[in-house]
DNA sequence: TTTTCGAAAGAGACCGGTCTCTTATTGCAT
DNA sequence: ATGCAATAAGAGACCGGTCTCTTTCGAAAA
């Protein structure tokens, strides 16, 4: 009776030397695929490898060579289609060039994205791609670069910090789907983001360390301003992290007696949660309420009325920052490069003018 | 001046222990938790590991311990949200357990799947969470098994492989969505699925080689035929691959001149474009056609109607076979376990009786 | 015929950890 | 005072590749 192998030690390039007679160092180059052997030795341990099933340890050779052809990804949350598509970009881009990908979510919080970049450092991965949650603290990025393994930025810039950086302009957005609520006649426009700070009250800018928001509140209170808007930032609604907390916040801002004529929410998962809130308390879009969301997720075309959006151009936004790191990986030095990539506004239905009720 | 490092060679144990005056067996120790040290020499080590802020080398860890925390995942098409659900319950019970992921999409391509597995095997993932695109050819999946690392299926059963399984029970929840359809009233209903076959035309059970898609194909027609509706498999449509795919399709479906009264999705992507093609062509839900959809993506509940949908527990499935696998990488032994998950249909508003328009 | 050169193969160090085996030091019972 | 076990630290092999350096050998050049 055979029985099973005990401990089913795998296959290594000594073994295959052996088997082919050769030196460990000949069956090396064969398999490797570098230096220079003869034609008929190379059939020898081709055929000993086939035989025997070889199959390398990357393990192995990433640690000599230094390269594990893998690149690490951190992104805040998964869950959110933006960023999963996003990932997906990144992860075409990489297997195009032959690099693999490995993800870690920071879920927005400062700690998990470190000891996120940590363990992908600890593992030797050739680059980063970081959404940095936080411009506060960038140490860890710092640490990242200063290392000598490229890192590269996804739709959040940080002045500090020169490293090749691709983002949407997300001031000039903000600004453009602000002005056509305004242009509506709006004069009360909230701005919903889950991005939180300290006491989840709108003070200033400066509670803001999450760039692209930043830029895009800032773009949202000009416009505001301009349009002799009183104290827009009054209007200005943060962390709805989550369904549950986005639903108390939107159930909040729509039972109050000034409550707003239109709503600009910051991603998708907050606008869809505010669509279910409208929807529920028998409001009409946009007659009673006009909604504006950041990113054209699957949903927003086929409600009724479909939703006006911005279109960021999320997949090509991962594509292009992995071939901006790929490249790099590959040899590239030239100066980091600050890609911010062109952005629509896709009207559909659901701006009106404001329903004239009295306050 | 102070110039910058050359060639910043990473920190070694051998450098902290050179640093702490201590062997690199001591300073292993205490770096890597595991041995017997006293409090002072660990105290000393730990200082000069942080002034020299030593960084472990996974790679090289994973090399010698045989083991690398990663946990590889090979899926059908990660831009479905019903994976990228999945992939989210993989990775959060990975997380808890200390595990990492690492991804690969094989676009239900059969070679494409097996490279996926050869790499990560190369990669020397502990172990494997596999959607088996086919059940025809499933050698790559026999290696794995045999190599000794622990693999586990999602959401795809393969009869001749007995390893940790999770799945639904396609075949009923198929049979209870069909005949909510045939109870309505319906006797010309369509079954639409992602997966092609030869001749992209639908013959017989034994083309299709996906198992949950047979599973499901098989109940939906043993209902229609119970129904005693005649040739059900004439509305069977394969190879809904692409939204541009789906969309030709659908729109050939609803053009004919025996077009169905109601439609079956195989996932919430197949559906959406069928809901915009039925939209465009200005036909109404239920009234004149009824449409049920498995998974119950986002947008399902916020259209007009709300769509009827198969609520597998996605993220469940996915959790699930997670922690099965982990359970066997801790060093559980047991016999393959096959999970098979609850799955609930919501019923909404888009199914009603059939048009009685003249064929 | 002898020298020279280059291609092809071999020997062995190395990467950065883990881990086994050996050695030195200590406390405690005899 | 002596023996003994227990504890703490050191020495060095090992994992499975890569890569540099050395050796071998045959053909072309002198």
């Amino acid at each position: 009776m055979k029985r099973t192998a005990p401990k089913t030690r795998s296959i290594t390039v000594s073994d295959v030397a052996r088997a082919a007679n050769v030196s460990k160092a000949t069956a090396a180059r064969v398999l490797g695929g570098y230096g220079v052997v003869s034609d008929t030795i190379r059939a020898d341990v081709m055929a000993a490898a086939k035989t025997l099933d070889y199959r390398p340890n990357e393990l192995a050779r990433s640690m000599t060579t230094g390269r594990s052809g893998i690149i690490g990804v951190v992104v805040g949350d998964i869950e959110n289609p933006f960023f999963s598509l996003a990932v997906r970009g990144i992860s075409d881009a990489a297997r195009a060039a032959g690099f693999n990908v490995i993800l870690a979510n920071s879920g927005e919080r400062i700690e998990v994205e470190k000891a996120a970049v940590r363990l992908l450092i600890g593992k030797r991965v050739d680059g980063l791609i970081v959404t940095p949650s936080e411009s506060r603290d960038i140490s860890h990025l710092r640490d990242i670069h200063r290392s000598g393994r490229p890192l590269a930025l996804l739709d959040r810039a940080l002045p500090d910090l020169d490293v090749d950086t691709v983002t949407v302009d997300d001031r000039g957005i903000a600004m453009r789907a602000t002005r056509i609520l305004a242009d509506a006649g709006h004069r009360n426009i909230a701005y919903v983001t889950a991005v939180d700070a300290e006491g989840h009250e709108y003070r200033d800018l400066g509670q803001i360390y999450t760039s692209s928001v930043r830029e895009r509140i800032d773009g949202f209170l000009t416009v505001c301003r301009d349009a002799g808007i009183d104290r827009p930032e009054r209007y200005v609604r943060l962390g709805a992290t989550s369904p549950d907390e986005t639903r108390r916040l939107a159930e909040k801002l729509l039972s109050g007696p000034d409550r707003p004529t239109a709503i600009l929410a910051s991603d998708s998962l907050i606008a869809l949660e505010i669509f279910r809130v409208i929807r529920q308390r028998g409001l009409r879009i946009p007659q009673d309420i006009s909604l504006i969301t950041f990113h054209d997720a699957d949903w927003t075309s086929v409600t009724t009325p479909p939703i006006t959006v911005v279109d960021q151009p999320v997949y090509s936004l991962g594509k292009s920052v992995a071939e901006l790191l790929i490249r790099r990986l590959k040899g590239e030095t030239r100066p980091p490069e600050r890609l911010i990539l062109p952005t629509a506004i896709i009207e559909r239905g659901s701006v009106g003018p404001p329903s004239n009720r009295k306050p």
